[in-house]
DNA sequence: CAAGATTTGTACCGGTTAGTACAAAACTGT
DNA sequence: ACAGTTTTGTACTAACCGGTACAAATCTTG
């Protein structure tokens, strides 16, 4: 681990580290976990297999810098979604990012964390992912609850539900996206979602 | 092939194919395609190697062979619920057994068509297995045209958005229950959707 | 120019994968 | 009883998996 930058001895190393785990981002992305073998992500990051085990550690890690790093990038409007003014525009801006990420020409389809495994061999993986995806259910609820306290969601709503229902809709669009569904398709669906809104 | 029951000749086999082809289910169900072994399906099975591939073909085979056997047990009541008399009724009953289904104790948590491979690096299977899931889709679209003709569903619906939108939640719901949601909680989405279900 | 530190490329390791060859076993028809 | 047919169990293959040993290459420090 980079030493604070004092002065780097040795070899220094001839990749970007950062642009590196942008495309194992992109294997892992693709073609999941399991999928994706330590070929095919030295391969597209352009280094050689020591070289990747030296900056990253092993594949778990690898993938778990990857999950980081598509929460910062790829993933990134969530942030921005949760913070929007009323509820429904938290729903409605984080529901059309998704579509717009998910379905989007030149990305694999699909959300990295559903698309990273559902199920497989590696338990520890599977739970990260699935812990991953809870915090989303997580944000939600929370940020409903202030919508409650500033008044633009009615008290009675059960936020918890509310919660688990758009994250429901938001992992069944990466799977519609996984099966070919357009971008047009699932812009509808977030239509259809939206009509029905609280408020 | 089985040469028509005339009479069966040679080494009668010592297992029963359906038992065996349930075990299989069960461990693709678990594990997914790639994640289930030969060892750990035959292991569950009951037979082994060269008995599988008899009986059953390579894995691929198999696996197709498990999605069918899926789709008329654990998931037959997608055709029941199609059959029910009105679109509304048909979606509450579609959600709320595929909520029974994927939150059972007992069977593995979620859908054979999303726990299976929702990405891999067998593109083949994840081709089938998409093309299974857009099936859902196409059945739901002509159930709510039908609807609409029959007066349940108001005639300016855009059924195939509200097809795609309930397909939507269903594969999500798999996801949610991977993730470790309770059955409990994902009734409460069912009774959310529901709700704001037109009609 | 050395000495120490770090990266890079090659070549390998043991373990696991899907798939199969082959012979023994268990049946039916003659 | 014998020939023909199919299943079963063992043992194997070739390819691939994640991970690493090792030496050559490239840097900073003294």
């Amino acid at each position: 681990m980079a030493r604070a930058s004092s002065t780097a001895r040795g070899r220094p190393r001839e990749f970007d580290a950062a642009k590196a785990l942008d495309a194992a981002v992109q294997v892992f992305w693709q073609k999941g976990y399991e999928g994706a073998s330590l070929d095919d992500l030295t391969r597209a990051m352009g280094i050689n297999r020591p070289s990747m085990y030296a900056a990253f550690g092993d594949k778990q890690e690898l993938f778990r810098k990857a999950l980081d790093r598509y929460a910062e990038g790829p993933a990134g409007y969530v942030r921005e979604a949760l913070q929007e003014k009323t509820a429904r525009a938290v729903v409605e801006k984080l529901l059309l990012r998704t579509v717009a990420a998910v379905a989007c020409r030149g990305n694999p389809h699909g959300c990295l964390l559903v698309q990273g495994a559902v199920s497989t061999g590696d338990s520890s993986i599977c739970g990260e992912l699935a812990a991953r995806r809870e915090l989303m259910v997580t944000w939600l609820r929370r940020r409903f609850k202030r919508a409650q306290s500033e008044g633009d969601l009615p008290r009675h709503a059960d936020t918890a539900a509310l919660a688990r229902y758009v994250a429901t809709i938001l992992h069944g669009l990466s799977v519609q996206a996984s099966s070919g569904a357009s971008r047009k398709e699932l812009e509808k669906v977030v239509k259809v979602t939206m009509k029905a809104w609280p408020g």
